[in-house]
DNA sequence: CGATGTGGCTGAACCGGTTTAGCTGCTGCG
DNA sequence: CGCAGCAGCTAAACCGGTTCAGCCACATCG
């Protein structure tokens, strides 16, 4: 190490002075800063990961399919909010889009023997998820985005989707809605159930009629065809709860197509807000969280996971129901 | 390394039996090859790393406002195309997101004093960028994405906005067009300047008046604003091209607000298709490009510099003009 | 004044691979 | 028969850091 030789000293000094380790007097530290300094040095990565058995990198696998992907603003603002939080540790994101289940569960084996990564972020949580059962085999932490329950021993982050889902029945239920029915996410995810459970719960509390639901792959095409399955039914609702933004919107579109009008005939709440939402016609009434804000959280729980940390479960903000124009009244 | 002991050779043999190099007999190899998937041994991915000064990592970074970003797909489609390519040779991609063009610089000389990557990724290209200096500077192995021009002695990967944008412009002028409009994205980038410059040629050569544009930062609601003034000034277009779809989309929702019906009175045309152009009613006619191929080739391209080659500039398809219903004659 | 710490530093081992010089035993050739 | 040549392997250096046992000089204390 060239350092040392400037600065006339060891290897082994040099690495107490700069990692702020006791065992250098402050002159001798100091200026072994300062020829480091001088000469731009920065750390070779793979040298101290070598040596610290780390990898200063943590994995997200993202497993849908491509075609959904992208579509929906949440990953990049969670990826953005991680990193927020990660970056000012030098820790690095390591991202793996794939198509399935199956490749997911490799990327995860690979990344673990080769130390590619320190943990990783498991999102999309499944009401029975292979790869829970495979992480804690594996011993590869991890910090579980959604929940709670069905994440074994791992430390899980959440937001609250049973309140909002109530949150929104309730105000749909205020404007006089008596048969409301949802467009729902893919049916193994653990989200998509909590939310069936809460949506049907709040809808009993509230003595509105058994409410319809139809489950979809998040996609507008998807949307599209339940909207027009539940317009085009003998007693249609007078609202529906979408999954995500592309899906109302697709609703929306359909609705107009077919002469429904939003709202005057038909409330609609998005699940996730988006610019999209504001910039409809009508704005769509939408439950808006804040995903940067989200990512954040789990970073710093992912952290504390790598300090050793048990990694407490914890619960993010509840989402907020923001109220524009495309829900009120149903039709007397 | 214990196979060397189970296999009763040394740690040399092992390394060459298991990298395919000369050195060992095809009977010892096959035996330590053995050994190997007996005890699931993966190479240590730093110890590798340092020895080979390589880190087998590329990086990514994204310097968009955060808002903007993840509401186009382009960017997930762009990194499975790249992953398809990469993750066969096991190369990981780092992926970074950050505010501005001052942090990404950042990120640059961080990665590379660290040898955490062994090259980049370079997009969103500029008339005058000061990373393409920067990386010839540090002597950063690097790709860019878009060009030809202004990248330096960077290899780069483009596609042909200047056709694609003849074609849109040639489509329009073929119903009838005269008075085209553009709502551009933004104004320092290069493909912007392309398709601007491509726009005006178009328009001239097809003898059509001098087309306004009005530039944005590709969100929906300069999209939606930069719509409404084009539509109450006192000539309106009977034409706008947007340079995303989520402005065309946008832009939809305002003509539709303000009595302007679509395509009656107002074609519509989005650079980048989705799902969502295709939901929309009109479904708007849109230029298709292949994103997840152009990610392919891109790592293709990349692969190659790694491996020492030139890094030959490249060319992809042209993007395909997609006609739906958002473009027909214009009102007599 | 000698025993006992102790702060400050050095040298070497170590992390887990790759690479290379060099050794061994066999074959083939003159 | 003697020697060159080569296939097949070993031992050791190396990558660039971190960590730790141990050494030295100096202060402190009885």
């Amino acid at each position: 190490m060239d350092i040392a030789r400037r600065a006339g000293v060891s290897k082994g000094a040099v690495s107490m002075a700069l990692n702020g380790l006791p065992g250098v007097s402050e002159a001798t530290r100091s200026r072994i800063l300062e020829v480091a300094r001088e000469l731009d040095w920065h750390p070779n990565n793979a040298a101290r990961a070598l040596s610290a058995a780390r990898s200063d990198a943590i994995g997200l696998v993202l497993a849908r399919p491509a075609r959904t992907l992208g579509v929906e603003p949440f990953f990049f603002q969670l990826i953005s909010g991680l990193q927020a939080e990660l970056s000012g540790r030098r820790i690095a994101l390591l991202l793996q889009v794939v198509a399935d289940h199956e490749a997911e569960i490799a990327v995860y084996r690979q990344w673990w023997s080769e130390r590619r990564v320190d943990a990783v972020l498991l999102i999309d949580l499944r009401v029975e998820d292979t790869r829970v059962t495979l992480l804690e085999e594996l011993g590869l932490p991890a910090l579980v985005i959604g929940g709670p329950g069905h994440h074994g021993r791992l430390p899980s982050v959440w937001a609250d989707d049973a309140r909002a889902m109530t949150q929104i029945v309730d105000h749909l239920a205020g404007l006089g809605h008596r048969r409301i029915a949802r467009v729902a996410g893919l049916p193994d995810l653990l989200h998509t159930e909590r939310r069936t459970e809460a949506f049907r719960a709040a809808a009993a509390a509230r003595g509105l009629d058994e409410p319809r639901i139809v489950w979809t792959d998040y996609s507008g095409e998807q949307g599209a065809a339940a909207t027009r399955g539940l317009l085009g039914s003998p007693q249609p609702p007078t609202a529906i709860v979408y999954d995500n933004d592309v899906m109302a919107v697709a609703g929306v579109a359909v609705a107009t197509e077919l002469g429904v009008p939003v709202p005057a005939a038909l409330s609609v709440v998005a699940w996730d807000d988006s610019p999209l939402c504001q910039l409809l016609h009508p704005p769509l009434t939408a439950l808006t969280r804040d995903t940067f804000a989200f990512g954040a959280t789990a970073a710093r729980s992912l952290l504390a996971v790598l300090d050793g940390g048990e990694g407490a479960d914890m619960e993010d903000h509840v989402p907020v129901l923001v109220h524009r124009e495309s829900t009120s009244a149903p039709p007397p």
